[in-house]
DNA sequence: TCGAGGTACTAGAGCGCTCTAGTCCGGAGT
DNA sequence: ACTCCGGACTAGAGCGCTCTAGTACCTCGA
């Protein structure tokens, strides 16, 4: 910077204002500066230049790397920070590198806020997190007081699709659950209070699962061994697109045919969701959505406005593809 | 670290030793300055003491947000690089985010090593990058000059499962390629040369394909196409797991059976072949050895060492699953 | 003619660390 | 007794920026 300064017969201080982009400097001389600084391949210190700043304008994202709903977060949340001032700290973690070791990292670059993507941790870990920088949780519930959180909305969700597979005539549903993942509990529970509403004589099935292929997997002998029963369900909603990927693979590989035979509906909207051959209906959650909501609650937070923390719910979409359809006399015979 | 100093009864320089785990500092002082760190909160600033030190020790590395297999090696790299007195920083890229932007973020926080997964940067731009640091380019050639790289023996890897096919007794395969992915060339040459071997009187069919399921998915129809002639393919390979994945769906949705009419080879190993019910056939690169050679080619390259650097070519190995069986009178009827 | 006010620019004090060159002190060697 | 050495600790100068408080100069209105 020195070595410019001099170069384009200025001081220092008028470099920093020229590649800060503030006022203070004639036309021709940040001309000057610019050209003087090509030649010498300079380009800002960026540690240095939030140091002298009081503000660092870094946010924190943790994310699970395995996770490629994540990943569409992530993506999103470049895009919706891009040309805000503000600017995008990325630390993942998966197994192999905790979430805590992640957050570790954050903290260490003075993250001015936090956005957790589907946090696993214990809700005073989140507090005591909350307690010193603003945090916000994305794709699961805050839970812990001053923790602001954006998720969809997943009992309507699940209402969405119960409600699309009721006017295609099923009347006998089933459930694949998402154990212990973020949001399972929720969907469960809504999925629970749609068969009491719909079949108050007696409750629909819920099948354990889990948020991974395999998790879906595994459900199958479970699914299909209720489909040999009279009064089988003619039509299942899975926690999520993963899980019910894994599903219909391990339906199909038995012979058990989609839709015709039994109609499956996920939630997500994964990206792998749309490909032709998966094709799955599905709820879908807007990527870019939860990210601008998360970016507007860290910032607002930030900026000292008041704006209570509390838990931000984004309404879900049905998405309608090719693994649902009115039920045929398919597997129950 | 005042305030923790003046806590303790220290200066602040024996703050900065106790927190470097540097020597020169009595266990009991050790202790005294821990204590009072943790009554008042205090965590040393990542960025400042980057600044103090001449060296910032930080590992770039650039990686596809959607790439499931990218974010293996990133997983890995976390793994590698953990205890080694470096550290990783991560800047991905999608559509939405170049990779040129994601580079200037790395060279922003003055990364001393670049790591670029799978880049589709010109061979210019890497040798100019490659001109001011050391690049290292994990899973695509390097190609310029100055640039170290390393990857799976594509070629290597066809060739492992064209003779794995062989050796069920397959004696008409086909390849779907990659379309222009990194890699693609590599694989669908080492196919053809492994045609022209096998089979010198006409070459095996090759079909356009690329890196995603949809890729795969729409390469079905050719290639279903191929099925229905007399001396048709009994089994194909194909540019990687992802396109495989979409390609396995769209031929059981189409009838086809797998492995009974046609078996299917992938390539990558990725997280969603071990899936049951995906269950895939494939040739593994593994992401632990990627990475670790990535890390020393680069922490070689940063320690003076003179280690040339080229091309680092990790041998793949075949993991045999589900898709792949002796032809049996299959699509050919 | 004088200053008021604005623009272009500079000096220099931080930001929160690290690191070099010390100082101080107690014990071993002679 | 003296020096000498090494471990524990401190002072203070950076690191490469930003930012506040200025200086110099120019223009304009009274």
């Amino acid at each position: 910077m020195e070595d410019v300064a001099a170069r384009a017969g200025v001081s220092r201080a008028l470099v920093s204002i020229v590649f800060r982009d503030a006022p203070g400097a004639s036309g021709a001389t940040r001309e000057r500066v610019r050209a003087a600084a090509a030649e010498l391949g300079f380009s800002p210190d960026h540690r240095a230049r939030l140091l002298g700043r009081s503000r660092t304008g870094l946010i924190g994202v943790s994310f699970g790397l395995r996770l490629t709903f994540h990943a569409d977060l992530v993506e999103a949340l470049y895009e919706v920070v891009r040309g805000s001032g503000y600017e995008v700290v990325l630390s993942g973690n998966g197994p192999g590198r905790t979430e805590e070791a992640a957050l570790e990292t954050l903290l260490g670059y003075r993250c001015e806020a936090l956005v957790c993507l589907g946090p696993t941790l214990p809700v005073e870990r989140l507090a005591a997190l909350a307690a010193g920088h603003p945090l916000v949780v994305v794709a699961a519930r805050g839970g812990a007081p001053g923790v602001s959180s954006v998720r969809a909305d997943d009992a309507g969700g699940v209402r969405l699709a119960v409600e699309h597979l009721l006017s295609l005539g099923h009347r006998r549903i089933a459930h694949v659950d998402g154990g212990r993942a973020p949001g399972a509990t929720d969907r469960r529970r809504a999925f629970r209070s749609a068969s009491t509403r719909e079949r108050p004589d007696g409750p629909w099935p819920v099948v354990p699962g889990g948020p991974t292929e395999v998790d879906g997997a595994r459900a199958a002998p479970a699914l299909l061994a209720l489909l040999d029963r009279p009064g089988a369900p003619t039509a299942v909603q899975v926690f999520n697109d993963r899980c019910a990927a894994g599903l219909l693979h391990a339906l199909r590989s038995a012979g058990c045919r989609v839709p015709e035979d039994l109609s499956v509906v996920g939630f997500d909207d994964d990206r792998l969701s749309s490909v032709p051959g998966v094709d799955l209906t599905t709820v879908r959650q807007e990527p870019a959505e939860l990210a601008s909501r998360a970016f507007e609650h860290a910032v607002g937070q930030l900026e000292g406005c008041p704006a209570s923390p509390g838990d931000d719910v984004v309404e879900p979409s049905l998405v309608v593809r090719g693994t649902t359809s009115s039920p045929r006399g398919g597997a129950t015979a």
